[in-house]
DNA sequence: ATTTTTAGTGTAATAAGTACACCCTTTAGT
DNA sequence: ACTAAAGGGTGTACTTATTACACTAAAAAT
């Protein structure tokens, strides 16, 4: 029954998708802004949002949006918060639907990032952002933090092949604070949710550092063997 | 700049607020579900909801569709998820932003509630509900779970006096699972955030239980002090 | 005085978390 | 060919937190 509404009086409402779309590089958390190219605030910084479509779900709203903004598909991407306070867009009343994302920055389109005059910020050195977007990104970052001490998300912000070195800098990046070699290597692969690959990574040291993948299937052997992700 | 609207040619949706009523009795945890009276789905069980106003945030919406149940104002109220499937409301669509309530069930205007021939259902024994109120519902008790540990909002579900065992019951209702007295009553006793009061509850028991409230101030001074809430 | 019912408490064993320092491997420079 | 430099990689002792577990206390009802 396409078209059907009953409830044609009540009052209707623009409704928005935000992105808060985080990356990893430089050893540093670092989130991906554009510039707003219409009033109200040409030329500032911003999230990157978009309206919902007619028949479009908020999750398949906030994939396009992003999509349109990297050029990538199958990001992972969750549900923040809405944010809905009548004055929130001085451009007229719109309801948004915050979401963020986790990109590996080596995957990025940066051609479709220009057309947005797209820039990275490392998260501690934002500019200053339009409307009510500074909340957003301080939840988004709140929620990544403790999501990634209890669910596997830090690996979206990855190239599939890692060394432990550097997903310990991702995790201190995430959590502002340093952690310990022995005991971060002891913890990630006690959980035995990594994969040691037969290769080394050369670039960062003489040595050399083996590289690591993550495994879902170990990941999920582990959870219906009742044990859960976790890192202190 | 009141009725503003640069974005007049996007797509508007019907934007509603669903409230998941929680409350603790007879040692279980309940939700408070209405009875429709309208179409669609007139007579089925759901969640008590309602439209957002033009000039109207979303908490206030929530807080003032909840009122209209209850009866009740100030009452612990969370953002809890959007839900925006394009059919998930047969009458047309409806993007319903789902909050979560903690009342306590002795201060609820029961008069209130008949208007909406209301009722409480304890969580494991659910009848029936419309539309997807059951992902919300699934979704919303995970929450109570997880933050129950570490935030103290268990409280808002009891009396303000209570008796330990009262309180360990509440935990036991909300993780269904038992609890060691012993070790639950340490806990919650080291963290320092109750108050003893000079007064005993001889309902439940003859010798009597002391009561106790839990104290904002010295809970804000524990986390002044760099410690957090936390039940295992 | 005995029974019943819930309230209230302590300790020992185990597990988890933390702090900490040295050797390994390779390559670049002399 | 020796040395220095730069990350990579590992083990152990100590401390703290968690768990498991069983009895006594107080009051009221019979």
């Amino acid at each position: 029954m396409p078209g059907r509404d009953i409830y044609q009086e009540s009052e209707k409402f623009n409704v928005a998708v935000d992105c808060i779309v985080f990356g990893f590089d430089d050893d540093r958390l670092q989130l991906l802004l554009i510039k707003r190219m219409f009033e109200p605030c040409r030329d500032c910084w911003s999230l990157m949002g978009g309206f919902v479509g007619k028949n479009e779900n908020l999750d398949n709203a906030a994939s396009r949006i992003l999509g349109r903004l990297t050029g990538l598909k199958d990001v992972y991407l969750e549900q923040l918060y809405t944010y809905g306070e009548p004055d929130r867009d001085p451009g007229g009343r719109v309801i948004s639907v915050a979401y963020y994302a986790l990109i590996r920055t080596d995957r990025l389109d940066s051609e479709a990032g220009d057309r947005y005059s797209a820039r990275w910020f490392p998260i501690d050195n934002l500019p200053k952002l339009v409307f009510d977007h500074p909340g957003m990104v301080d939840k988004a970052i709140k929620r990544l933090r403790r999501k990634s001490l209890i669910q596997p998300v830090g690996f979206e912000l990855l190239p599939e092949k890692f060394t432990l070195t550097r997903l310990q800098k991702l995790y201190e990046a995430i959590h502002q604070r340093d952690i310990d070699k022995r005991n971060f290597r002891k913890r990630i692969l006690s959980m035995n949710v990594l994969t040691r690959l037969d290769e080394k990574d050369r670039i960062s040291s003489r040595r050399g550092a083996w590289l690591y993948r993550f495994d879902d299937i170990k990941y999920d052997r582990m959870i219906s063997g009742g044990d859960h992700f976790e890192i202190k």
